[in-house]
RNA sequence: GCGGGCGUGGCGAAACUGGUAGACGCGCCAGAUUUAGGUUCUGGUAUCGCAAGAUGUGGGGGUUCAAGUCCCUUCGCCCGCACCA
């Protein structure tokens, strides 16, 4: 191949995406006329490097976006970054750097990187959730939610790391110690800022079903987070309440429940009857304070403490309690006593914290009851299994209601709803709805994060900045060098004069969980005015987004927020939409072949005393670029000792099996890279990363290029070509609008494919320049260089996506099948829309069909038209 | 345990409302061309069989003229959640 016929991605690529730069041309204009589409995919966290994952998704979203503006839509597809967190103080920690300047670095580098691969981006509305322009219209809506009454201040457990002096997210707690410090973490209250996000669980719930474009995992996922339950709220009065609770707790009766009666909540108020047992949460009040007084019951709630809640460890606990001698007076019928038991499996932080057993229809129950001796009652049966016994496992089926007085009879349903009615009249109990939802407490004791716009003043206590002090900007001169938030041992900051009486104040000190930056950021790109957080008219033309790509770890924080968000501006007036992503996609991740093998490391100290060695082989994660056949053994080339396949899976620094992306974009090009993301897997499935699979495709990117060369004056038409290119249109749009992109990219295999097997002709070029549109999604740099060679008008990012002639969609011949008693015998090509009869006749006459009957006698004849006959014998 | 999903060649996968299973790509095999090469081109590639043909979509059963697709049953894998009352 000569050095002309060759397409050289590394200046192809710089030239197109500087020409895209200068004329602006992905700049999204709000007040287009055209049809608007909002393409968005999950902002990333500017971490230093782009990950091939983020490659994947911003490819499949730039397909959209390239392909909602051929089709003439006016697209906005923006970029930013989600930029405050963690890793940037911890950064500033290991390194000594700035966590702004290193965020800044890291945002520097990765727009860079992303640039690289010639995005359809607008650039212009470019954002950073740490620039105080954002955070401060962030603030400002923060105030709006808390004028409404969405916001709030609670007393609230936080995990505690007291070397660090700082609050831990339960995932950073490991085994009962701080993930940084080892420190045993402490339960400690601190008052904590809160967003009403409750209050919006039926809305939140019921808009799911409108969702329809959602993957349905999600909204399954996003519906048991949300967790609606419906029951009943009961109270059993205590036939022995301890006499002086007021002393056993000095300063309790404030906020101590009502001392003569413990409430419980049930979802199954129709198996009543069948109670044996009432159950308190080791943290239930009446729990706490029976332990003050009863040794033995305080050691008990010691233990329910200290074990772990982790999957595993719940699943192998044993269900113990402890009998408090309380007795509870069944609420239907005066004469029954219940115990009174603390239970480990008892949870305070749903419902009351406190359960009634009934071991028949509940298998924790039934566990409970039968290690305490406690009866076990059948109340619910289907007909004829009235008397059948209870063994080891709780029956939780259907049936009717059984030994239960005026209940007896009844199915499920209508005991609920009996219960709860004489609960109601009579003044026990009301049906109640549980949410599992819990408010939003987004209080970070963090340095980099937005700062919450309040001031604490000794005597108007909480006071909200005003709006026109606005931004709170975050301090710059911090230092990291002894652990805990930096903001509040700042010598100045903090020290304000309250708004409301100008007396000495201080500012909150607390930043804004991040998950509040990427709840609302959709709308900032969409309108950017620098008096406000956005325009809600504006907003108005955009929202909601029209396709939204992310991964899938994101399904419920992230997504539950942003929708929450949404319908609190709403609810207060900012905003017309109550759903922000009319739809949504989920990607797969980027998997790649792990190796490993037995490699010496040098020993420690004590393998050394221990073993008399100075090396020892472990198992060590290698490069896969490192490892080769060697006559047919799998080679650690490096060490020369042999190399074992892992498992393929995400690609991870610690697995040793990642590929960066800049040194692929190097060394085979973004279009080859783009290409190789949307090829093969279905996108929502995992795709693995070969490196013949990539050379694969940069073996396509230059035969498109030999097939766009390959265009010279030629007359004729070559109707067969223009019915595949026709077909291939229609289908390659439908299938990206399907986001069924390994689809799309097999057709256009296949149109390549009959365009270089054609002769030439007009039709034939005709093709040619049709296919350097169809493909101009997927490789951009490409088909523009192929647009200019062939003369097109403008830029391929301007043009229209091709024309189908619904004419050309037709073959007029067609191949059917012959079967006989639906195997396949013969394929007959004839023309199309033949009568069933003709059909029949053609294949009756077919040597093959004759030889298969071998003169059997046809009992019927299906004939499908165009596609079918079936003969049956 | 609950919820979501998946099981098709050596591999990634296609297959619209039941209607020609394996499109397309990777890999592999053979041939041609060229250069020292990973280049390019042509043909082949589910399994068994020389062939005619038979078998084949995790297993078993069913409905149907016809099943990867529908129904029942069973096995296996992945993801999420979970003592949620």
């Amino acid at each position: 191949m000569s050095e002309q016929t060759r397409f050289n991605p590394l200046a192809a690529d710089a030239r197109w995406q500087s020409v895209w730069d200068e004329r602006q041309t992905f700049k999204a204009d709000s007040n287009s006329a055209k049809p608007k589409a909002y393409v968005l995919e999950m902002f990333p966290y500017p971490s230093g490097r782009i990950h091939i994952g983020h490659v994947r998704n911003y490819t499949m979203g730039d397909v959209i976006a390239r392909y909602r503006r051929m089709q003439g839509c006016e697209v906005l597809h923006p970029m930013g970054w989600d930029a405050f967190g963690m890793p940037a103080e911890n950064a500033a920690m290991e390194k000594g750097v700035h966590p702004g300047g290193w965020t800044r670095d890291n945002i520097a580098a990765m727009r860079k990187q992303l640039k690289r691969l010639g995005f359809a981006l607008d650039w212009s509305r470019e954002l950073a959730t740490c620039d105080p322009d954002y955070y401060g219209h962030e603030q400002a809506l923060f105030l709006d939610l808390y004028a409404a009454g969405l916001v709030y201040r609670k007393e609230s457990a936080v995990n505690w790391d007291p070397v660090d002096h700082t609050v831990l997210a339960n995932e950073q707690v490991i085994d009962g110690r701080g993930w940084r410090s080892g420190a045993l973490v402490e339960r400690r209250k601190l008052s904590q800022w809160f967003l009403k996000i409750t209050d919006f669980a039926d809305g939140l719930l019921d808009g799911l079903t409108t969702l329809e474009s959602w993957p349905d995992k999600v909204r399954a996922m996003q519906e048991n987070w949300i967790g609606k339950s419906q029951g009943l709220t009961f109270k059993f009065q205590i036939k022995n309440p301890p006499l002086h609770f007021k002393e056993v707790i000095p300063g309790a009766p404030t906020e101590f429940p009502e001392p003569k009666f413990i409430e419980v909540y049930s979802t199954r108020p129709d198996t009543i009857f069948g109670a044996s047992f009432v159950a308190l949460a080791a943290d239930h009040p009446w729990a706490m304070a029976l332990g003050e007084t009863d040794k033995e019951l305080q050691k008990f709630l010691g233990e329910c403490r200290r074990t772990g809640t982790s999957a595993a460890e719940l699943e192998t606990q044993e269900k113990r309690g402890l009998d408090t001698g309380l007795k509870a007076i069944h609420p239907l019928d005066p004469s029954w006593e219940l115990p009174v038991f603390v239970a480990n499996f008892v949870l305070m932080e749903y419902g009351t914290g406190a359960v009634f057993g009934v071991p028949a229809h509940d298998q924790r129950d039934l566990d409970f009851a039968r290690k305490y001796m406690l009866p076990v009652t059948r109340v619910v049966a289907l007909e004829g299994e009235e008397a059948a016994p209870i063994h080891n496992e709780a029956y939780t089926g259907p049936g009717r209601i059984i030994n239960s007085q005026f209940l007896d009879g009844m199915s499920a349903d209508e005991a609920k709803a009996a219960v709860i009615a004489r609960a109601e009249s009579e003044g026990w109990g009301t049906g109640t709805t549980v949410w599992r939802l819990r408010d939003w407490g987004v209080s970070r004791q963090r340095y980099w994060g937005t700062p919450i716009p309040f001031i604490h003043c000794d005597a108007c206590g909480v006071v909200p900045v005003p709006k026109d002090q606005l931004p709170v900007i975050l301090p710059e001169d911090v230092s990291f060098d002894i652990p805990g938030n930096p903001l509040a041992r700042h010598p100045t900051w903090k020290h304000v004069a309250c708004p409301q009486c100008g007396a000495d104040a201080v500012r909150e000190t607390d930043t804004l969980d991040t998950f509040v930056d990427s709840s609302w950021y959709f709308l900032r790109f969409a309108s950017q005015p620098s008096a406000k957080p956005f325009d809600r008219d504006e907003v108005a033309k955009w929202l909601p987004v029209g396709q939204y790509i992310g991964g899938v770890e994101h399904a419920i924080l992230h997504l539950l927020y942003a929708r929450f968000w949404t319908r609190a501006l709403a609810r207060i007036g900012k905003l017309d939409v109550t759903e922000p992503f009319a739809s949504l996609f989920t990607q797969g991740m980027v998997t790649h072949q792990s190796f490993w093998a037995s490699l010496p490391r040098p020993a420690s100290e004590e393998e050394r005393r221990e073993l008399g060695v100075d090396f020892v082989e472990t198992q060590t994660w290698v490069a896969p670029s490192d490892v080769e056949m060697r006559d047919g053994i799998l080679t650690h080339i490096p060490s020369g000792k042999r190399a074992h396949e892992g498992r393929i899976e995400k690609m991870s620094k610690s697995k040793k099996n990642v590929v960066d992306p800049d040194e692929i974009v190097n060394q085979y090009g973004a279009d080859a890279v783009r290409w190789f993301m949307l090829s093969d897997s279905p996108p929502e499935r995992d795709l693995p990363w070969s490196e013949s699979g990539i050379e694969g495709c940069w073996r396509f990117v230059q035969r498109l290029w030999r097939v766009f060369s390959a265009v010279e004056p030629a007359e004729g038409e070559d109707k067969s070509l223009d019915r595949k290119l026709h077909q291939s249109i229609d289908l390659i749009g439908k299938d990206i609008e399907a986001l069924a992109f390994n689809k799309a990219v097999a057709k256009i295999y296949e149109l390549t494919n009959a365009i270089e097997k054609a002769a030439p002709s007009a039709s034939r070029n005709a093709a040619t320049r049709a296919l350097a549109r169809l493909v101009a999604p997927m490789v951009p740099h490409i088909a523009e260089e192929a647009w200019a060679m062939l003369e097109g008008d403008g830029l391929i990012a301007d043009a229209s996506w091709p024309d189908v002639d619904p004419a050309l969609l037709v073959e007029d011949e067609v191949t059917i099948a012959v079967q006989i008693k639906g195997k396949l015998r013969d394929k007959l090509t004839v023309a199309k829309g033949l009568p069933n009869e003709e059909l029949e006749r053609l294949a009756l006459a077919s040597d093959k069909v004759q030889r298969s009957l071998d003169g059997a006698a046809i009992r019927k004849v299906i004939v499908v038209p165009d596609r079918l006959v079936n003969l049956v014998v």
